[in-house]
DNA sequence: GGACGGATTCATAAATTCATCATATCGTGT
DNA sequence: ACACGATATGATGAATTTATGAATCCGTCC
């Protein structure tokens, strides 16, 4: 079965969102998402020197993340090299930063607020 | 517990971040998001009629929403009314969306040279 | 204050995902 | 062709998430 049929045949636009958003959602798959984003390719044994992980565990992840649509793979003399498959995969990363920082401002402020009126 | 606390102390950056997308992996969740987009504010009784599912159900993943800190409740004249909490919300619904066309766009010309070979 | 509609929480079984270990593949050098 | 280093796949139990139904909470109206 090829993968698109999995990913987008008769599926409303919701469910295949929320597929995507389950492909990001490990933080061993956000990780590897990271360091791809910040160069243009980088080979597994990088990787796995990166995040300190066993190799099968880190295989399985990057297949999940070959499975979505978010990586390429390229083998090249006895290594292979993954990248990111498209830029939005780094955008979503910049966004969700951006959204938790301001989360985090937030639910800081209620904190000092909730402090404040403790102590008054 | 405050929320934040569980959200962020002593986190790496990608553990939280896998953590939201973790609040955005579920069909419901991302169709009550996409509704939400779409309108300032929307009463549950509406996301129950939109979604057709059971109220406890969709309770359920409101309140797993709530807990990600992407939604804020309001609770007015016996009807609780929800909204974005922040707009970097809609915006990873449409970078998710745009990558999602950009997948699907270049599976369908993967299928088509394929066929083209296939056929040849 | 009691009953009712709207929404949430609780409890639990089913389904899914994760981590670990063993095994298999693929390319390279000998 | 064989052995080796690098990576991927398979199988399994453990942990997490989901769906369903029962019970509870919170405002409002009588």
């Amino acid at each position: 079965m090829n993968p698109s049929s999995a990913l987008f045949e008769h599926r409303p636009l919701y469910e295949v969102k929320a597929n995507l958003f389950k492909g990001l959602a490990h933080p061993v798959r956000v990780r590897v998402l990271e360091v791809l984003a910040d160069s243009v390719e980088v080979p597994v044994a990088d990787l796995l020197a990166d995040t300190g992980l066993e190799a099968s565990h880190l295989s399985q992840h990057l297949s999940v993340l070959r499975r979505h649509n978010l990586v390429i793979a390229d083998r090249r003399a006895s290594q292979v090299y993954y990248r990111l498959a498209y830029p939005q995969v780094a955008e979503l990363l910049r966004v969700s930063r951006s959204l938790l920082v301001d989360i985090l401002e937030t639910t800081r402020h209620q904190l000092d607020l909730t402090v404040a009126s403790a102590s008054a």
